[in-house]
DNA sequence: TCAAAAGTGTTCACCGTACACCCATGG
DNA sequence: CCATGGGTGTACGGTGAACACTTTTGA
């Protein structure tokens, strides 16, 4: 059995690469970088590094993301271990994928200190070195089914939204169009919504009242066997 | 930025471990062995060994399981990478865990050859060594989320099977009751079933009527949009 | 006064769930 | 003839989906 001796095992590098999403108020993006080193110098690829041996994989995404955004407390999550033979032509690598989702609008100035950094709408993304483009597929079908049933998508906008704007979230999520009336009246009925008095003015002349998500309301409510489902 | 230099990288022993499951009519059950070596030489374990520079994840899984069991096409899916510092106290070590799903009464003679490998029912399973608790635990998550929206649960049972033991099967995975004329109703509804002419004539005087699981008809409805929900 | 987005309820079809009795057979 | 598991249908409530008009206000 292979386990009896470690020291005859073959060793790899561990990498850890980052899918991070964002959104615009109009469509979903993800963040990559033109890499500046080889192999593939000049391609556009996902962030990444690779594991540390004092660090778990949890840590080194956390660790690989603060690099790059300055960011703490990110929501993210362990995906898929990728581990095509070829996958990295340099070196035989397994690459651990994490995805990520954070707000643009309130972290756009740290990013643009990165010059080989740049958002990317889904649709006209360009095409990622190694495995990356199936990374982003995995991850995409990861974030449309866990949408639907944890309420992941406040990570995507600033803590206070319009109604308006969390259901373009959904819709740029899902990649359809939504009933307005539909929406509003399940997540109200969901009742994990606060309404504040404050209003948005800068979509419409009429103003439209802001909401913030409140994570209290929605843990009582777990506790009680709720379970959230759009 | 990390990626520039591969050499100066930590590399890690990359080991897969398996949790198998398997259903004895009644309960639902896990494929475990008492490890013969150290460290933790008479702890109970999964089944495990190490990733090979010539193979990805999924062929060591194949080949992993396929060594101890001697069965070939077994359903299988990574569930998650594991990677506290010190999970192995013996070295750095990553686990990738697998689930594998087999019909325990059609393969029994061939584990049988395994004196260090014995079927344990969840609930009276013992502790297991390093975080291999955390990996039955989390893969007993993914198989109910499974259950409940694709059609695997058949892959733990014979070709030919009782309405009956269908719902034993889910009512062990859902660890609930569940109604006998709605289970069928639903199931019937699906279509995705072939009823056979053979009745089953084992647990009852007047027989049950043997189904089949039919593939060729699943697919053909999931072309037309159809998805499954139990 | 008008353009542009905000806000608001009702109806209907379908699905999940609860529930109880007769049937066939071997011993 | 009876004990054991096999098989069957209906009624109700709740949820998802379709659908259109009025309100506000700045330009």
């Amino acid at each position: 059995m292979a386990l009896q001796n470690y020291n005859s095992e073959d060793k790899v590098l561990l990498a850890v690469d980052c899918i991070i999403f964002g959104f615009d108020g109009k469509d979903l993006k993800i963040l990559l970088i033109k890499r500046d080193f080889e192999p593939k110098r000049g391609s556009w690829s996902l962030i990444g590094g690779f594991l540390k041996k004092e660090e778990n994989l949890d840590a080194a995404a956390i660790r690989i993301l603060h690099h790059l955004t300055g960011l703490h407390n990110i929501y993210m999550e362990q995906l898929y271990a990728f581990s095509k033979v070829d996958r990295d032509p340099a070196e035989r690598t397994i690459s651990v994928a994490y995805y990520a989702l954070i707000d643009i609008a309130s972290h756009d100035a740290d990013l643009i200190q990165l010059d080989t950094a740049q958002w990317f709408s889904l649709h006209d993304a360009p095409d990622l070195i190694f495995d990356h483009d199936d990374m982003v597929n995995r991850a995409l079908a990861r974030l449309r089914r866990r949408a639907l049933s944890k309420p992941i998508g406040f990570e995507l906008l600033p803590t206070k939204f319009t109604m308006r704007q969390l259901q373009k979230l959904y819709e740029a999520i899902l990649d359809k169009k939504l009933d307005k009336r539909n929406f509003i009246n399940k997540f109200n009925s969901l009742g994990i919504l606060e309404k504040l008095d404050e209003k948005d003015m800068t979509a419409s002349r009429k103003g439209a009242f802001l909401f913030q998500f409140d994570a209290d309301k929605y843990n009582a409510k777990v506790e009680e066997g709720f379970s959230f489902k759009l």
